[in-house]
DNA sequence: ATCATCGATTTTGCGTTCATTTTGATTCGA
DNA sequence: TCGAATCAAAATGAACGCAAAATCGATGAT
């Protein structure tokens, strides 16, 4: 199991027990084990984490804030359902991150940034050979991540990571195309060629061309299309 | 009063009372009537909204969520302090933002939202002639949000909303300056000018500009400065 | 046969209580 | 006098319990 967000506290105590419902609740809803659209069920989930409802109460405000979680005045919780005009707005939002992202992370990115994406990127490759779709959508929400972590703004990481666990989610209710798997570790490549080199302007046009092909190949399974509409183009200084 | 935040449920049902909590909580933060990095006071606060710790406890972890708050393990809530490298931050991913904005609110804004700028555009010049620093932040909020708005991207209105508090809350802060203020209507007036012609580079443009500018009078404020070295110039499509 | 109505059961929201931790004052020793 | 140790008081985190609301099933009417 992986670490979907990175927004922990900074230093490695014991996490809390709030922390831990929070990650475990994101989990089973990214994962997809909590249908979409499903009511949360609060006792069966108390019972799993060996809680009472009022921690775990809490931790569903908590992800009712991220847009995991839809709250029902009196009817509880329900998983947010994940509709395709939704998934194009964050698709949309994090195309607009992208651009930032690519411009920063070029600047900032540390060699420890670059070998952990080096390693997360021959995962990936392994994954995708392998067939392994659970682990090839973890390792790609971790190798995104991983780059937005390295523009160095925790505002952005944090935002983006929230935006990303719901493609996350979108991955695991998908079927993988193999062709568009091929493709995307293809400009995977390209995005790390980009970032070896520190090629700004490159690398945020390739990190926001590759959310759009993501985007059309996702919301394509879901029926529907992604035009966007607001392409912002290539970006370069005046 | 006014609305801080457009994420209410979107029926004009009654609002639950863990939505007037968390309304009423971040607007005491955002408002600077608990200072930066003070602990929240839970038992007061339950005094002042009349309810018990339970509820209360709940709309602090979705503000913590949301950043206006910190959970110290064991030790509370305290308001998150809002120190420069943070603010930085928040301007930067507000940035990023603030150009697809741009480009999308001149394809997307209808009439409504024109005339409700025009009107907000107009209360601010009054605001800003009457001095009244608290009706100006408000207002200026409210003015960047309803653009958020006219984007039609419910993600990012959220995800814009929830930093435009962060900026509200350092603009209650501080001393403001009146050149700054001359100099800020003026780009709201190049800012509703690009928007009514719907120039959409110019707009995107502009409201880039105009953050940046911003960033760089509060940010002075607090004795830092606003160096955004990635900077993404003007946007064009190829 | 379909739909509306009523009542039992479940679920939700929130107040209350309890154990644990932290905080602050006080005492004791160097 | 300063600092460490100690203990009372407060606050935090989580469990529990109760009232209101919603859900579900059965019954009856059309």
């Amino acid at each position: 199991m992986m670490e979907q967000q990175a927004s922990g506290p900074a230093d490695g105590q014991v996490e809390s027990l709030h922390a831990r419902l929070v990650a475990g609740i994101r989990d089973i809803i990214v994962r997809g084990e909590l249908a979409d659209g499903a009511k949360v069920p609060e006792t069966a989930l108390c019972q799993r984490f060996a809680v009472s409802r009022t921690p775990l109460r809490e931790a569903l405000k908590a992800l009712a804030n991220e847009g995991l979680v839809t709250l029902l005045p009196n009817r509880g919780a329900v998983v947010a359902p994940l509709e395709p005009p939704v998934l194009a707005e964050v698709f949309e939002a994090k195309e607009a991150l992208e651009r930032f992202i690519g411009l920063a992370a070029a600047e900032r990115a540390d060699d420890a940034d670059l070998t952990a994406l080096e390693a997360i990127h021959a995962d990936l490759c392994t994954a995708a050979n392998a067939q392994d779709t659970v682990a090839y959508t973890d390792l790609n929400a971790a190798f995104h991540n991983r780059i937005a972590a390295a523009a160095r703004n925790g505002q952005v990481q944090q935002i983006y990571a929230s935006l990303q666990s719901q493609v996350c989610r979108a991955r695991h209710a998908i079927n993988h195309n193999p062709e568009r798997i091929a493709a995307s570790l293809a400009e995977h490549e390209g995005i790390m060629a980009a970032l070896r080199v520190r090629a700004r302007f490159d690398l945020a046009d390739r990190l926001s061309q590759h959310n759009a092909a993501t985007a059309r190949a996702i919301l394509g399974q879901f029926g529907a299309d992604y035009t966007n509409d607001i392409g912002q183009g290539t970006t370069r200084l005046p």
